[in-house]
This record gives C-alpha cells, sequence and structure tokens, in this order.
DNA sequence: TTCTTGTCGATGCAACCGCATGGGATTTTC
DNA sequence: GAAAATCCCATGCGGTTGCATCGACAAGAA
C-alpha cells in the first residue's frame, strides 16, 4: 500500500497528540483530588442511567478488552462502589449495581471531571469547531471494519 | 464551573475513541507481525532523523514522560536497536544513537505503520476532512496552558 | 571556592495491562 | 438430547506504567 499522504501524517499525529493531552489533564486533575480515574466514571455513569448492566454491555458501550473490564469491576467493588447481583436469566454472569456510595462518587467525580474537560478540550474549541471536529471525528469513533 | 456544552461532549467522547481505537489498530498491527509497538517506531524515527538525540529531546519532542522514555530506550537498548553514547558536553547525560539493527528495524516497520495509518484512518476520512481536521486539531495538540 | 538550587536520567514499588487460557453455562447442530 | 460450538466472565503470568525518589552532575549565588 502507498505512503499515507502528508496530509494523512498531520491529522493523525495532532489527534493522538490532542487526544493524549486532554486525557491526561483530566486523569490528573481527578487524581490530584484523590478521586478515581475517568474510567471509573463511565461505568458509574452508565450504570446509573440504565440502573444495572450486564459487564458484556457495557464492555461494548465502554468499547474497553473484556478483561480490562472485569478487573476493572473488581477494583470498583472492591471500593464498595458496585455490587455483583447474579442474574437471573443467566447463570454464567451477573448484574452491577450501584452502591449508594457509588452514586456519591459520580456525583462528586462529576464536577471536577467537567471542569477537567472544559479546560483540557471545550475551552480550547470554538463551538462552532467543536460541533465540526464532532462531525468529522464521527466516522473514525466507529469500530474499524477492515 | 459550568457543566460542558452538548457539543463539547460529543466531541470529545469522539475524540477519545477515534484515537484509541485507531492507536489500538496500528498497535495490533504491527504485533500481529512480530514487530514493537508504534513508541519504538516514533523514537527510532526521530534518532534516525536527527542523527542522535539525548533523551531529554526526545522526551519533549515526542510528549512522553520522562521514566517512560527512560525505561523505552532501556527496553530498546537490550533489544539491540539503540546505543547509548556518554555525552561530552554533559557527564550527566548521553546521545541515543542507531543501531544498523535499529536503522533497518525502522525500515520494517514502516511500511506496517503506513498501511495500518492509511487503514485506521487515512482510508476513512476524505482529503479534504483531513485538512480541516488537523487545522481544528492543532490548538489542541499544544501543550495545556493553564 | 563553597553552598544552594536546578537539571539529567535511572529505579523500587505497587498498580495496571495484554495475552492466553480456564471453568462454567448456553445455544446450536445433527 | 448428546455432542460441539459459542458465549460470559475470571485469572495466572510477564511486561509496562505511574509515582516518588535518588544519585550524579551542572549552574548560579554568595
Amino acid at each position: 500500500m502507498a505512503m499515507p499522504a502528508a496530509t494523512t501524517l498531520l491529522a493523525w499525529t495532532r489527534l493522538l497528540r490532542a487526544a493524549d493531552l486532554a486525557s491526561q489533564h483530566c486523569a490528573a486533575s481527578l487524581r490530584s483530588l484523590g478521586l478515581p480515574p475517568p474510567e471509573w466514571y463511565d461505568v458509574l455513569l452508565a450504570i446509573e442511567r440504565s440502573g444495572a448492566q450486564r459487564p458484556r454491555d457495557l464492555q461494548v458501550a465502554l468499547g474497553t478488552e473484556q478483561y480490562a473490564l472485569s478487573r476493572l469491576v473488581d477494583r470498583m467493588v472492591r471500593a464498595g462502589l458496585l455490587n455483583r447481583v447474579p442474574c437471573p436469566d443467566d447463570a454464567r454472569g451477573h448484574t452491577l449495581h450501584l452502591t449508594i456510595e457509588g452514586r456519591a462518587m459520580r456525583a462528586a467525580m462529576w464536577p471536577v471531571y467537567a471542569q477537567a474537560i472544559e479546560a483540557a478540550f471545550g475551552s480550547r474549541v470554538e463551538e462552532e469547531d467543536r460541533v465540526a471536529l464532532a462531525r468529522l471525528l464521527a466516522p473514525l469513533a466507529k469500530p474499524i471494519s477492515a
């Protein structure tokens, strides 16, 4: 296959750098206040929104690896934020529920996370450009087919 | 601080997802052929271009953490791709040089890496949109000031 | 010079990730 | 309805990361 076009390489490096810088900033921001990392928030939010989720569904929704999610849930259960409840329909699995502390943690994390997103991303791009970015990135945010 | 605008959140999630999917694809592509991960390529390329580099300069250029680069270089030296040469000007540090194998490895990695970038990114966005993306991402690829 | 401060790079330790695999339950196939 | 294939989730192991810190040199101040 041919070498990627120059514009491809430029956009490529900037995409990776931008995502890395921004996510690092968020993680650092949460950590500096003694809060868990961003993935925890995503899990807490997803479960809070749906009431309960099977690990498999979460895995798909969040785009994580199966083992990564398994261990992430482990840690969150150990931290008292989540409960694993045996699943009546399917004895292989279980459903995940928020504890009171889990709900509180999500609420506590949001302002910090939100502010970090704003600082690392929102405030650095004009509204109009954010719209354009969302549109341009849409195809790239879909699973790679080939 | 206020909650980020809806467009911010949408663009944000897509940015992270897009970068993650694409870089995963590249890493997997190289690994499936028994080649080292993308970071190794970046290091090899940077050194090949400049002839030699101090770790500190590489760290800045690649945007990695100091300890991460230190250990990455370790592995690459152990793999026989790099040499650490004492630095005459500054006895604290050293300069990094490619070995013959290092040069060969960079050359071997490129077609694979290039094709992966093309598959994960280039071929999924029109030329015109790549230009737009590069422009929109430019401010985000700069270090976060605040 | 001597003392303080700053920079370069390495590393111990604990947490985390990726790969491969395993055990158990379910669905499919014949 | 038994065997085969598939799916759900966990985990052992080795490699990697992040944090904090350290040792060594360099540069600036007194």
